[in-house]
DNA sequence: ATAGATTGCGCC
DNA sequence: AAAGGGCGCAATCTAT
């Protein structure tokens, strides 16, 4: 594979802040620029090319493999300067990417975290005579804009490193790593795209929240005698959040030591606190609930705190620091060892560009349709969501090769509902009379924490290795359903009787990812695995059980979207949420069609082509549509 | 003042 | 004996 490598450098423009060289969405608002561009030429020394020479030289890498490093920060500047349409025919690779591809393991945690171009470089051209001479430069950057002929010769350096790394990780990938690595490359340009066309929120609505929410913080505040003395009461506007709900520690004091209620949880010991400290945590307040109503006035305090500061205040920051309610939320392919995405809401870890808040954390948003309603379509656009249903459960099903889970899934409606086949079994009805009474609207089945409900829970928490004790405290915390150790130990039992696939599953994945050395996705992604032994023990074998099924969602989405990308051009991508993908697109007379013939498109995914896999069960998506993601309704 | 560690919590 | 996994962000607290 001949691999073309390219690296732009950036700068902000005259008056202002440096921080704008790394925000891709400043070229088009003329605020910042691309300065030059460095492009590897097969036979001499990589050409540099002034801003007016780029388009041409775009120009000429049609159909052409292009390898950046970190390439959604490349293509999204170029596509910024107003070059889609050059960038849209190019084959984008990344070099940081294909590596990962390569080197993804967990020791990495322990000698060396990133996957910054030196360490790229120190990992596969230590034999080069030039590398000393390039670590040194790298150590000494001027900032963005000054010192031309510092950048000139930086970018050279780097896109020759780049295509030199990118060639040598491709040489050691196998064809089933190089197709999946290609699907994942045809991403990039989708997810720049993204990240100029922004995510838009409502802070209109952010802010209309913000006295309701205060004054019933407020009020619960006076409730438990812990006010601040300055604050009165009926007038948010001058009110702070107590320190004392908001500090672990101090809130440990008044639980433990003001209010004298026993603690039953401590955090981990480190060196500081041999015994661990009291935890003040929503798992200890729910226990303490039974003691003392107090403790859920301050589950209360604490839920609206975060939907307050994280997600209201915080959206207003955004729009504050941007001037704008259109968003940039930092995207990160690859980020997470099992591939998934992530997203920064930051322009960086330290300085300047850490107070650079760019966008919200939507990975982390809350559910409350209330605060969802917050991220909306833009005018006479609409919010279309394509969601992989059930999709962990129907992947670990195949994974496992899970009999009595497969036929499920592959039973006719409304006999392919997991949920109740699992519900049916812990109430020990015929799966028959279940979904009757399901349909019937049967109380014991179907209400707030009725059989199916106790079905799901189960389905969602006992997939992986779990014990009673911290299912019992699942249930409880996250699910609402407060029973003892031996109905919880009971659920476990009941599920690893009905699944039996699933435990061998484990001792399955576990033995393989040992013998190999790796745990790996269906699309060939891996995971280097070599903990075995110590106290990493367990959570190694965890990775080894969780990471094919968590690895292969992640290939999943990336095939859906290179998918949708291709053959609809009328979705335009916006962000991911791990198992679901949200696009905009335009409201008109067509619109549910086109969604509809997406879907069916995504359902009749050959993964066969894609990953030389053949599905033992259908992988269904789900497609909702609304003005937001508050109010999306699903399309059948 | 600022950086880093700790604690806690939101999502899938 | 006991142990879900994967993340990012914010506030507090400690150290420099």
């Amino acid at each position: 594979m001949n691999f073309t490598g390219l690296d732009i450098e950036t700068a902000p423009r005259e008056g202002h802040p440096q921080v704008f060289a790394l925000q891709p969405w400043r070229a088009s608002e003329n605020s910042a620029l691309v300065t030059c561009m460095s492009v590897t030429e097969r036979e001499s020394q990589p050409g540099l090319f002034q801003p007016h020479e780029i388009p041409q030289k775009l120009r000429t890498l049609a159909f052409q493999n292009c390898v950046t490093w970190n390439g959604l920060f490349d293509v999204a500047f170029l596509i910024s300067s107003g070059y889609l349409e050059q960038v849209k025919r190019i084959n984008w690779f990344d070099g940081m990417l294909l590596w990962k591809w390569v080197d993804n393991c967990q020791e990495k945690e322990y000698f060396d975290p990133r996957w910054n171009l030196v360490a790229g470089v120190k990992r596969w051209l230590k034999d080069e005579p030039w590398v000393q001479h390039f670590i040194d430069l790298k150590a000494n950057e001027p900032p963005p804009g000054q010192k031309d002929k510092y950048w000139e010769l930086r970018a050279k350096f780097d896109a020759i490193a780049c295509q030199m790394i990118a060639e040598r990780c491709w040489k050691v990938l196998t064809p089933k790593q190089r197709n999946s690595a290609t699907i994942e490359a045809n991403c990039i340009v989708p997810v720049a795209r993204a990240w100029l066309k922004g995510v838009i929120t409502n802070t209109d609505l952010a802010e209309s929240m913000i006295p309701a929410m205060t004054e019933e913080m407020q009020e619960i505040e006076y409730r438990l005698g812990i006010h601040n003395d300055q604050a009165l009461h009926g007038q948010p506007e001058i009110w702070t959040a107590s320190k004392v709900l908001s500090s672990p520690q101090q809130l440990s004091t008044l639980l433990y030591d003001t209010w004298g209620l026993p603690c039953e949880f401590y955090t981990d010991p480190s060196d500081r606190f041999p015994e661990g400290q009291r935890q003040s945590s929503k798992t200890a307040l729910t226990y303490l609930a039974d003691l003392d109503d107090k403790a859920l006035e301050i589950l209360r305090w604490k839920e609206l705190n975060t939907q307050f500061t994280k997600f209201i205040q915080g959206a207003l920051k955004t729009k504050a620091y941007l001037g704008s309610n259109v968003t940039h939320p930092g995207p990160h392919i690859f980020s997470t060892y099992t591939g998934r995405m992530t997203y920064s809401t930051r322009s960086g870890r330290k300085g300047e560009a850490a107070k650079a808040k760019i966008g919200d954390p939507l990975h982390q948003w809350p559910r409350p349709k209330a605060l969802r309603r917050m991220i909306q379509a833009p005018e006479g656009k609409a919010l279309v969501e394509f969601d992989a249903a059930g999709q962990e459960a129907r992947l670990i099903s195949q994974l496992a090769q899970e009999a009595t889970m497969m036929k499920v899934f592959n039973s006719p409606p409304p006999y392919d509902d997991l949920h109740s086949y699992t519900g049916s079994k812990l109430s020990g009805m015929t799966f028959e009379a279940f979904i009757k009474g399901k349909e019937q609207g049967v109380k014991a089945i179907v209400s707030e924490r009725g059989y199916r409900y106790q079905g799901k829970f189960s389905n969602l928490s006992l997939n992986y290795r779990i014990g009673a004790k911290s299912l019992r405290r699942k249930a409880r915390v996250d699910y609402g359903m407060n029973v003892d150790f031996l109905k919880a130990q009971s659920w476990k039992d009941t599920y690893m009787r009905t699944y039996p696939g699933i435990k061998k599953y484990w001792s399955k994945a576990i033995e393989i990812a040992r013998t190999v050395g790796y745990a790996e996705s269906l699309a060939g992604r891996r995971f280097g695995l070599n903990q075995w032994h110590g106290e990493r023990k367990w959570g190694t074998e965890q990775s080894a059980i969780n990471f094919p099924v968590q690895g292969s969602g992640g290939d999943q989405k990336e095939l859906a979207l290179m998918i949708l990308t291709d053959e609809y051009p009328e979705l335009e991508f916006t962000f991911d949420l791990h198992d679901g993908l949200f696009f905009y697109i335009d409201i008109n007379p067509q619109l549910p069609e086109i969604v509809m013939d997406a879907r069916n498109r995504l359902n009749g995914i050959n993964y066969m082509d894609a990953w030389g896999w053949k599905p033992s069960v259908p992988m269904p998506w789900d497609a909702k549509v609304g003005l937001n993601w508050g109010q999306s309704r699903g399309l059948k």
